[in-house]
DNA sequence: AATGAGGGATTGTTGAACAATTCGTCAATA
DNA sequence: TATTGACGAATTGTTCAACAATCCCTCATT
């Protein structure tokens, strides 16, 4: 065996999507989907492929290509010889974005108590993290930290499953979500009352009490949904 | 109002998908989808875009858009800049698509009690006519049509969660799960034995047991699991 | 008001071309 | 012998230009 492995080598492994470069298209996808979920793209707006290609300086094929990704992702609806729309949410939608949500992160919870101690420590410090950040963000004012904060909160629930698919379908249901949030009439403070039900339920899963805090959870999914469709009435 | 609509118009919205043209592109995923999920495209195997492309008589854009949409499937991976493969699934994959499956079906499972009745009760219907199928499928000695139905099978039981994001992504797991049955040593038999388990999840939901088909379904799933991963061994 | 025929604009798809990268081969070196 | 480095073939990434197919708006006709 050569010296030059000192175990050191195995942790490079860890580094190895860092380091991976991107195609254009996904750097493309990038842009887009920033600003999609930052409610700079109204929803229903049509994207041209020459327009944006030029805009963005990429050939039309790589910029169907970034569409096809975030179609994908469900930001944008392609419909066939017409071209690639921002996605409009609607009650049925909302509705449905809720019911995975309950299916996800209760499931999580529920699987919580067969996670393994590490795993659990580091989930449980996620959910921290995010309702400090939350708490502190609200104190300043700063609304869209106090969002963000929320989105963290839920996407460090899906920790508890200990599933990388369903971290991904977790990331999926929130950055939908976003396109809700943006055509609000009060977007800013929509997050803000979740706040006491986030702590609450930090004490719940500190305290090892997962069924209880899948039971709130699922209360607490109950009135924002009935709160959000509210929209479409 | 004109008399020609006498209601039967509304009805032709259903079959609005039927005369959806799909792109090439989709096509093409199409068949080459149905070569992977049948086992006649060995895992592993590269996808070269050239030969495919001339085998299939379609451009190397629209073959790489068909790619994309298989690997956004998780049926192949796209390594940049090295080309597309057919997935190879390791222990891990088998370990997190059934942490997935229990969660969404038994999700879908604990939800069914706030479904309504009519969509319940063809969730059971639908779950009554896997389990038969399967029954008469094995009487026969009809080991393929064994799997198809245990395939049906749990694709009903998660119509419970009345979701059709839950529906597809039941679907999406269980075409992954088609790649490791077909590096099985018998994939023949593999859902044999699971008849009864089926059989006795119908009696529980049929009469409306829902949380005790939960936990049956829990300790399916988790004998399942460790009788696959055992290939990996 | 409903129908039908242009016509412009946009998407769907192709083919070719070039740049960038991977991978195998083989010689050079220690 | 094992490692290194350079070379070259093959493949992918990306662009560009072109054409067919389709949508959608306009306008004339009835």
């Amino acid at each position: 065996m050569p010296v030059t492995t000192n175990g050191w080598v195995e942790e490079l492994g860890a580094e190895r999507a860092a380091l991976g470069r991107a195609s254009t298209a996904r750097r493309v996808a990038d842009v887009l989907r920033t600003r999609i979920t930052e409610g700079r793209l109204a929803p229903g707006t049509r994207l041209s492929e020459e327009e944006i290609g030029a805009a963005l300086g990429v050939s039309r094929n790589t910029l169907r290509e970034a569409f096809r990704l975030l179609a994908h992702e469900r930001l944008l609806v392609h419909e066939f010889n017409r071209g690639v729309f921002v996605r409009k949410l609607e009650a049925d939608d909302v509705h449905d974005l809720y019911a995975f949500r309950r299916i996800l992160e209760c499931g999580a919870l529920r699987h919580a108590h067969a996670t393994d101690e590490s795993a659990r420590g580091t989930a449980v410090d996620a959910v921290r993290r995010a309702v400090e950040a939350g708490e502190s963000a609200a104190a300043a004012g700063n609304w869209v930290d106090v969002g963000t904060a929320n989105m963290a909160f839920h996407q460090a629930i899906a920790l508890f499953a200990q599933s990388p698919r369903v971290d991904e379908a977790m990331r999926h249901v929130l950055a939908e979500l976003r396109l809700v949030f943006h055509v609000m009439a009060a977007p800013q403070t929509f997050h803000e009352p979740y706040l006491n039900d986030n702590r609450r339920l930090l004490t719940h899963v500190a305290a090892g009490e997962f069924e209880a805090a899948a039971q709130s959870l699922a209360a607490y999914l109950d009135a924002a949904e009935s709160q959000l469709v509210t929209v479409f009435a």
